[in-house]
DNA sequence: GTCTATAGTGGGATAGAC
DNA sequence: GTCTATCCCACTATAGAC
């Protein structure tokens, strides 16, 4: 709270005008992240238009360059439960859909993040080994992640691959 | 350190007098996590053997296990830069190299220890949405980071493998 | 090797004046 | 909405007696 207030040229106690708390500050800071992620997602996804087969480079790379801007901020969205009931309806599944797009596949999106946060994490907490394996894994995860079949047609939009968009 | 101390039954000040400093003490009980893990995923490599399918399946198994048991030792060995010049020489490796057969190649090995990781992440942080998604994730990221050929036959021992390993 | 006492730092938060 | 002053807590670490 001090150093945030020492940026903002104020003194910390001032913040207790804004926030009634350091939770309700944080909520605030973990909703414009992830306004910030899904629509650079978008972005992404739409300057990859029709590539389906790059849809998910494209995502990784997106993915990689927003918690590397934005660590502090990244680890608030994803190393702690999420605080869904204080979130905008409708936002957590808007950051997720570019990755459910890319995958085609509810249950392959949750093991391509798992694998994504994972490498991001261990390369922000600087935990990998100074080697030249990292990047080569990285291609390897988007490869073995990328859909076979162009998604939309892999993934015709039945009822239940819509619910799970 | 008060809470260590509490659970030994000593002041936290004792401490002291067993190690320099808190850094001392993690790094030590780090040595303790990697030792147990590696033994671990010896063992699990043991209880697989010969049924090549299965080794990244029992691989996982006792990561995961490993991680739940000591969820603050993992954090300790994951979530900062390893202090490597004061583990012993080979630890890392030895505790790296489970994975590594299971995986067949140095570079799968890493995309896969970051799925591993991040699953494993997620779920020690109760980050995921309450759904039935994420055990079904785990099934398919071990299916995708296992090798199509066995082993020993896609992976022969070359100077480079020989290296890596 | 244990203890008590305490230093020193940094954190979140409140009271009350302006 | 800002400030100053202050409270209370948790933490690592040291000093020095026993």
């Amino acid at each position: 709270m001090r150093r945030l207030a020492d940026r903002l040229g104020i003194r910390a106690p001032s913040l207790y005008k804004h926030f009634p708390h350091k939770a309700a500050l944080e909520v605030a800071i973990i909703i414009d992240g992830f306004e910030e992620a899904a629509a650079a997602f978008e972005a992404a996804e739409r300057e990859a238009a029709g590539d389906t087969a790059d849809l998910l480079q494209a995502f990784v790379a997106t993915y990689r360059a927003f918690a590397r801007s934005h660590p502090h901020v990244y680890r608030l969205m994803t190393e702690r439960p999420l605080p869904r009931e204080q979130l905008p309806e409708g936002l957590e599944a808007r950051t997720a859909a570019p990755l459910l797009r890319a995958t085609g596949d509810p249950v392959r999106a949750r093991a391509a993040w798992a694998f994504i946060h994972g490498l991001t994490m261990l390369e922000l907490n600087d935990r990998l080994p100074a080697d030249d394996l990292t990047e080569p894994a990285w291609q390897v995860g988007v490869q073995q992640f990328t859909p076979l079949m162009p998604t939309r047609t892999a993934q015709p939009r039945t009822a239940v691959n819509a619910r799970n968009a």
